[in-house]
DNA sequence: TATTATATGATAGTATTACTATTATATTTG
DNA sequence: CAAATATAATAGTAATACTATCATATAATA
């Protein structure tokens, strides 16, 4: 598992960067660091002129890389909704069992990301933290329409329609299945926030994870 | 209810505006305009400055008011959830089954706004589409514990608070009331944008409603 | 009615942002 | 070694997000 991540490039829409980052230092640089800042200072004070100076490179040249800094959010979260289908594609594959499949799905979705995989620039515990407070700026927008006919969301939604198959398999009957597959996923998002900054809003916390909290909603509404 | 709404005056923390925005005419024309503009143009293009030509004031009168765009978002949808929290409170007080109370309480949060009350200089109808789009902008900031602390958010998590004691009223061995109910709230938010941006992500459309699906997704969690 | 607060308007100014353009200098590749 | 390509350095622009100052209009009060 871990050597197959390590070995694997996410694809990632080619409209989303003028230059892919992969494809050079500079652009891993570039990369690595805007997890790092963009989770320091927040999406809204993150700037490439600060990115510039942070990894001593030119403001002008991260322009080369990316159109602005949306872009680059966009190609950050596509990648780790990238890496998180790797994982549940791997992880559920060889499960027969739908409600097993469905579960250890659900795990995947819902969990935190404790530990960064080391292999590659990419820290992912610090991309999933980006995710959870800066994912819907991405799509939030007035332009969520053009770019998602450009497909800048693909990964995202074949994550989401994947959990809402596995939903049908296990219960074909139930209506919602989509719904209920975007709601353990945005949800859970929105769960780890709560579990940070509003704790009187959610039931999480050390004890219970969000895993916990999505498996009962879900097991509850399908018949199995 | 139409009457009550008429006269109710929604009590906002007087930390979120420099001068009351109620008290006078000129911010009263700031209010209504903003809803109309940052629904057209989106929470990010939207500037006071375009807002001071629109209104044929000026840029500095603006930010006698409101400290910066970010502190008037906080204001509308503080508006916005005292104005559902009000409607909660009124249609469900009366009604003694538990779960019949629940089943109102989740219509009224779920539900699209459809029409304009037309009393204030307000539009409901337009603040409604603000807060599926714009919302957790005003959250998924640097400074939402400084803020949480102020009390900028009390009025949103009041009503979360309200619909979590139904919850537990109904079913005391339910164990993630708030989980539950932030799900609704902010679930709601997304299934509501998702019909109109990322149809495929979800089963709601002109005949599936967002109610409905929060209506079966909760009852079956619950033991009733 | 005159005085004086208070609210609003007009104008200007500043630092920062989000870029674009140009030219110079490395570095890679053929 | 030449030519292509990538990056760096510098400068410049329009817009944003304010702040400051002063003038004027309106309302409250003595």
């Amino acid at each position: 598992m871990e050597q197959l991540l390590q070995s694997l490039k996410i694809g990632i829409n080619e409209k989303i960067f003028i230059k892919d980052p992969e494809s050079s230092d500079l652009g891993k640089r570039i990369v690595e660091e805007s997890i790092i800042m963009i989770h320091q200072m927040g999406f809204e004070s993150f700037t490439f002129r600060k990115l510039g100076t942070k990894i001593k490179s030119n403001e002008s040249s991260i322009y080369r890389y990316f159109e602005n800094k949306h872009k680059l959010l966009l190609y950050l979260t596509s990648w780790y909704w990238g890496w998180l289908e790797y994982q549940l594609v791997f992880s559920t594959n060889s499960i027969p069992d739908a409600k097993d499949k469905l579960t250890k799905a659900i795990e995947i979705m819902t969990r935190e990301t404790k530990e960064d995989s080391a292999f590659s620039h990419i820290n992912e515990v610090l991309l999933n933290k980006i995710v959870i407070n800066e994912y819907s700026k991405s799509y939030l927008t007035k332009e969520v329409d053009t770019e998602n006919k450009e497909g800048y969301f693909v990964i995202y939604k074949r994550l989401i329609n994947r959990i809402s198959n596995m939903i049908k398999a296990l219960d074909s009957s139930y209506p919602y299945p989509s719904s209920l597959s975007s709601t353990i996923i945005e949800g859970s998002l929105h769960q780890h926030f709560l579990k940070e900054h509003f704790s009187s809003l959610t039931d999480c916390n050390e004890n219970i994870s969000p895993t916990e909290y999505f498996i009962d909603l879900v097991f509850k509404s399908l018949k199995s």
